[in-house]
DNA sequence: TTGCGTGCAAAGGTTTTGCATGGCA
DNA sequence: TGCCATGCAAAACCTTTGCACGCAA
């Protein structure tokens, strides 16, 4: 993964739309479509390999949140410190990606890490499961 | 996805194979050269299929373990409790998948229930991060 | 001028789908 | 016999790659 050497027109409308994207989740399409709406060409592959590079730096994060569809990322902001981490949690029922900002489950890290010798990276990890609103859809079907 | 109606020479072929890999995670593709090697032909289309029912019934689990290549399925066993649900941790610099069976981390998904109304599914959610060996290699190098 | 970044198109790998055939009940 | 399951090939999908060109430094 090469580094970043040269300044170009696409890198720069690439971090403004970042910068807009600030604490949402998106894929390489939605940043293609983002800019044909606004009748700004950049080729998919441009987006992709550099999304790949601020990968490597560190300055957005991939995730892989369904099955198989496209990769999602996220920007994590100016500046991205530790305290600002959070958990995604995806609902498999209605497809909601909620992000959760929880001091216990930071305590999950520790555990991990003091039993099992293992350090997790919350930005990628994604919790499966079932969201609050399909839970009471769940049990008001029951009721039927 | 259409419940299994007839019973075929190709499910029970399969269910032979899921069996010999209870506890072991393979791809699709694994299952076709399984067969391939055993000079059976079960097209690939028809585990798509099997795999897709066996998900939906519940008998086995789909995970997504790596970026963009193939998923990765896990045979439950035949009496598919909660006490042997287990979490996948998957370290992001060595690919090693850890099986990780711990009441501690039992409260998480309890936590999660009470505080955050969230149901999670431990059987897909896996935990990324770098395993015990990879962070020894790691501090090792930073001693160079 | 150097060589990185871009864009296009093609290729890559995994999964899904259409359709005719085969096989279970 | 009716209809589901299968197999093949083609398509779909997301992503990566090769190559020629353009552009930043």
């Amino acid at each position: 993964m090469p580094k970043t050497v040269y300044k170009t027109k696409q890198q720069e409308l690439l971090f403004t739309y970042l910068r807009q994207m600030q604490g949402k989740h998106f894929t390489a399409e939605d940043v293609r479509l983002h800019f044909e709406e606004k009748k700004i060409s950049i080729g998919i592959a441009t987006i992709y390999r550099q999304l790949e590079k601020l990968v490597a730096d560190g300055k957005i994060q991939k995730y892989f949140i369904d099955d198989h569809s496209a990769a999602c990322f996220e920007y994590a902001g100016e500046d991205c410190t530790e305290k600002e981490q959070h958990f995604h949690l995806k609902c498999e029922l209605c497809g909601r990606l909620i992000h959760l900002e929880c001091n216990e489950l930071k305590e999950l890290g520790g555990h991990l890490k003091t039993e099992h010798g293992f350090v997790i990276n919350p930005l990628r990890t994604v919790f499966y499961g079932v969201c609050t609103d399909c839970l009471k859809k769940q049990e008001e079907e029951e009721d039927d």
